[in-house]
DNA sequence: AACTATTTATAAGA
DNA sequence: TTCTTATAAATAGTT
């Protein structure tokens, strides 16, 4: 645009296309910050170079953030949404998994039984007096290893615990769907598949 | 810029001011193309005029978002930073009340006795044994109505229950915090504050 | 980083 | 809006 017209492509020497980058760029914000006070609007400019630097522009008085979540207002939607949703959809399920568990718990303590049909409450029965004889027993009997523990790393998807030779065996878990989906009327153990 | 120079203010005529934005607008979006082409460079312009009308141009083959999440790498920050960070907490919490309560309910089935205190497992026996007797007797009884209920928002926050003149009553709880970050190794039952 | 010949952008008018 | 055009501004190539 001056001292000769060029071609609107890219400028292949490098040194070249580093001066024109950093001459345009203050050109462009110059003309940003022009329009934003003339028209009174919000600009906004991001640019990275080739080189991977970073410069920006900004109409007085907002911030990349403020910019980006009215672009999200206006435009109706969806930059971040899926990434929410995620994590949305896995606080869902812990508390769903939660609510069931509570509820096993309740029922285990003699609580809200009305819930269960006939036959389950026979089966809550035996198995909690079990449980009895289990930690009465316990009581007498010294402690041992466990072979098997679960890992807790939030999710409950590993366990760990050795061989007949003592060799160390990691086993993968997945929590069978059904269980984690349960009614509200059914005890919800939770049982793993092994992989 | 042409036919007489201009003072960069606010164009207060409502007409002009929006025949400049629409003018300027397409000289900055050409100017931004034409650094992105030559420079080889990422360009991102949003703006948004007076009367909320939004208009963007990005460097061919990318997308805001791409921008966006490239700004807040080379930025090295922060942006959404905060929002994620509440999920993320929501999501540790959630998960650490679950790992106490599945160890609850282990626990209740004689299993993972080994981490009570012998003092803990004595209760735990008494404990799991009223229960049986509850269990036992629910079977021999008519079912009646509780009084008193949790009510499922998935928070477990609130219990709903009739006075003794049958009138409604809504309580708040709160999860009584001590419990929720129990250390491994004791029993969790989650009790409520009632407020 | 400055200079300057040219090209480009654009303010005002139609 | 769109076009026209005189003039202001930007800038490519040079120093």
């Amino acid at each position: 645009m001056a001292r000769g017209k060029i071609q609107i492509k890219k400028i292949e020497n490098q040194t070249n296309r580093q001066v024109t980058y950093s001459k345009r760029r203050n050109g462009l914000f110059k003309k940003a910050n022009e329009l934003a006070v003339l028209c009174d609007a919000t600009v906004s400019v991001v640019m990275i170079s080739s080189s991977n630097k970073l410069h920006e522009f900004h109409s007085p008085g907002i911030t990349p953030k403020e910019i980006y979540d009215r672009y999200q207002n206006i435009m109706g939607v969806d930059l971040w949404v899926k990434q929410y949703q995620q994590m949305q959809e896995e606080l869902k399920k812990l508390n769903e998994t939660n609510r069931n568990l509570q509820k096993e718990i309740r029922q285990r303590m003699g609580d809200c039984l009305e819930d269960l049909t006939f036959n389950e409450l026979l089966g809550l029965g035996e198995d909690v007096e079990n449980s009895v004889k289990l930690i009465r027993e316990r009581k007498d009997i010294p402690k041992e290893e466990p072979h098997y523990g679960l890992v807790d790393n939030g999710e409950y998807n590993h366990v760990l615990g050795y061989d007949d030779d003592n060799r160390i065996l990691a086993l993968r878990l997945q929590p069978c769907q059904p269980n984690l989906h349960a009614g509200a009327g059914t005890g919800s153990c939770v049982t793993y598949t092994l992989l």
